[in-house]
This record gives C-alpha cells, structure tokens and sequence, in this order.
DNA sequence: CTGTTCCATATCGGTAACCGTAATCGATTA
DNA sequence: TAATCGATTACGGTTACCGATATGGAACAG
C-alpha cells in the first residue's frame, strides 16, 4: 500500500497538489517548507527534490512571484504570491476540477 | 494562450486525466485512439507518444488489464478493463477530487 | 492476389520532471 | 564559537513526456 501510494503521488497526486498550492497562494502567501509539513500531517510526502523546483518552475511560467522574507541571503526564505495570470490559470482549473468531479462522482449527478 | 494550455496540461491536466481513463474503464472497456478523439473533441490534446505509453504503465501498475481485440497481430486494437486494484485507487482518487474541489471551489462550501 | 488506404499501436531520441540525499546558509540558542 | 534549526539549493540517477516516424493488420479497389 505504501507502493502503491508513491505510484499514485507521483501520476495523479502530484497535479492535484499543484491546483492546492495555487489555490493556497490566492489566500495568502506561500512557503516551500510549509507545504512539506502539511502534506506530511496529511499523511502525504513529497520530496523538496521535487517541491522547489516545482515553486521555481511555476514562477517561471508567470504563475507565481516571490519575495525574498527578512536576510536576504541565498537561502533565505521565499514567500510565493499569486500573480494575475496564475489567477486566470486558477479559474481555469477550478473548472476542469468541478468537471471531473461530476464525471466520476455518482452524487453530484444525483 | 496556446503554450500556456501546453504547460497546464503537462503540469496537471495530465493528471485529470488518467483519473478521466480510470472512470471511463470502470464503465466500460477502453480503447487508446478513442480516448485521443475524445480529448481532441474537447480542444485538448495528448500526444500518442505520451498516452500509449501511460496505458502500458497503468497496466504494468495493475490497474488496467488489456486485452488484445480481433486479430492478435503487434499492433492489434487493445482494450483495457479496470481492475479490482485499480478499482481501488479509483475509489481513492474520487475522494482526493471531492477534497480538491471542495477545497477550492466557493461553492461548494454554501 | 497485389496495392492502397485506414485504424491503431509501438518505438525512438531528445527534453524535462521527479526523487532522495547532501550541501549550504542565516538566525537563534547554548 | 559551536551546535541546532528553519529553509532552500544543488546533484545524479531514474522516469515520464512529447512529436514524429515506423509498423502491422483489415478492408477495399482493381
């Protein structure tokens, strides 16, 4: 099951946590380790191998911006926010997921 | 607006979409140039090299078996059915979409 | 039967993502 | 000033993604 699981993670999972972490930064600021430890509580695991570059890649692609906190020192601590687009990728997204909610949930069609 | 569905699509979409291939087997036997059609009906697309490839994994994962049509040549239509594994994570996934669209969607929490 | 077209899958080579682990660095505490 | 803590970066190996091309059988034309 503990297999089973990493397999999940890593063909579904994954996606689904980047859609959290966009929706995360529409509330509020995000922090890389921050969403270790909570995924971690939830039981989850993703390995910072994959969570900051993953930060980094969606700045790049305009999703996302950072600032750097307090010591602006090389590993300093970022605070990812929201950009514009990143909202209009949001939205976006917030669609496909209510559609694939109705398609596979019995209830919602109920 | 072009690349930026190609970024969505290879960061998350892809994801929705082996949820989408699963549901469609527990309902039915699935075929891989159907499953091309259909998301090209729907103005998406995913590259033969990337879903062929995706079908094979998710047999390999145990949650598809595929059985091989009409004439048993190489390149023969294969259809793939759900299995009692992958059921399983079928019902997993249902409640990981139910989380995420609650979670992100306003609506859903009035 | 041969050739052609159509449906469908497989394969290939390059690029990018994922992952565990180790290194790094500033701040806080001992 | 050494040790620990919070946090990010970097590295090397493995795997996935992708566009394009190759392959193979079926059905039909002649």
């Amino acid at each position: 099951m503990e297999q089973e699981l990493k397999k999940i993670t890593r063909e579904i999972l994954l996606g689904f946590w980047k859609v959290h972490i966009l929706h995360h930064a529409s509330e509020g600021p995000v922090v890389g380790q921050w969403m270790l430890n909570e995924l971690q509580q939830h039981g989850y695991r993703i390995s910072p191998g994959t969570l900051y570059p993953l930060l980094n890649r969606m700045e790049r692609h305009g999703w996302l911006r950072s600032e750097v906190d307090a010591g602006a020192g090389l590993r300093a601590r970022k605070s990812y926010y929201l950009t514009d687009r990143g909202r209009d990728v949001l939205r976006f997204l917030r669609e496909r997921v209510e559609e694939l909610r109705n398609e596979i949930n019995e209830e919602a069609r109920g």
